[in-house]
DNA sequence: ATTTTTGCAAACCATTTGCAGCTGG
DNA sequence: CCAGCTGCAAATGGTTTGCAAAAAT
């Protein structure tokens, strides 16, 4: 899956690790040694990412745990807001939650590439949305998909000094 | 599946039947029985559906046609542009495309209702948005999850006074 | 000590596919 | 006729789970 484009991140007095620490201590649970080398791969790089790339990383980097172990701290992070699933495609793909204003994305169907994006009109229009309804809105995906710029251009080149 | 709250659809000069049968002839397959059934079958009722309960839905009727067939059609279907497909959970959910304003979607956590609304700034949004990202946008998904007028009544209850 | 977690392998489950026979045009 | 389609059963592939051994508090 391509990288992101990146950010500016928000700054945070905690790290991930410890407030993946509290949450499991809320819940009586514990934050093991898979648990740690998980969290601390996953947020060393902001990018996105699923399962299979995760163990496959983790194998490169010499850090093994078993893909099992891998789903269910994957699921933990979801529910600790730590990570924000994602459905691109028929695989879930995971990103930062934690220490990352919220945004939204644009998709290309060539490349797959993603891009995060900011707007603040996107939040007004759901909850002016979520009012006319009355829903009490808890959050919100918002995906644009279509051809980005470089896919476009080698779709239909125009003229070659273009490309000069 | 809850049904979708129902919108106004657009007057169409074609069935759904012929839509697709133009779509087969022009890549040269064919309208078979199956298909007859099931594109028949799908535009009786305006509703969100998934393969699985097509497949029910379809015996209860007396029309069986098998699984395989009923993921193929549902495929080639979508790339007719006669149904989109949702990824509300893990299966692929489906409703109609043609016949029906573009519109996204209100998903209440608790009780699983999906509401369908219309919203113009959203489409300006994204255009403003894919511009400014060098984006040729052809499609995107909005999609505003929270908890709906009737289930957050159910979980705060007001007084009993609201209601009588 | 007791409870939770891990890793393995097996199970799961929605979806896809290979294939032999059937069907539409 | 002949390409495309169907239904069956088997395969696929991402994800989950049962279980016995290991680890955390």
């Amino acid at each position: 899956m391509a990288d992101p484009v990146a950010m500016t991140p928000i700054p945070t007095t905690e790290s991930p690790e410890e407030k993946f620490r509290e949450f499991l201590e809320i819940r009586g649970e514990k934050l093991t040694e898979p648990r740690r080398v998980l969290i601390r791969h996953i947020f060393d790089a902001h990018k996105h990412f699923d399962a299979d790339e995760l163990v496959a990383d983790l194998r490169l980097a010499g850090r093994q745990v078993s893909r099992s172990t891998v789903y269910r701290t994957l699921r933990l992070l979801v529910e600790a807001n730590l990570l924000r699933e994602l459905r691109l495609n028929n695989r879930s793909a995971y990103e930062h939650d934690y220490g990352y204003p919220s945004h939204d994305h644009l998709h290309c169907s060539e490349c797959n590439e993603v891009v995060e994006f900011c707007n603040d009109g996107i939040r007004q229009l759901r909850e002016a949305i979520s009012l006319e309804h009355g829903f009490r809105a808890t959050g919100h995906r918002f995906l644009i998909t279509g051809v980005c710029q470089a896919c476009s251009r080698k779709r239909s080149p125009r003229r070659r000094l273009d490309l000069i």
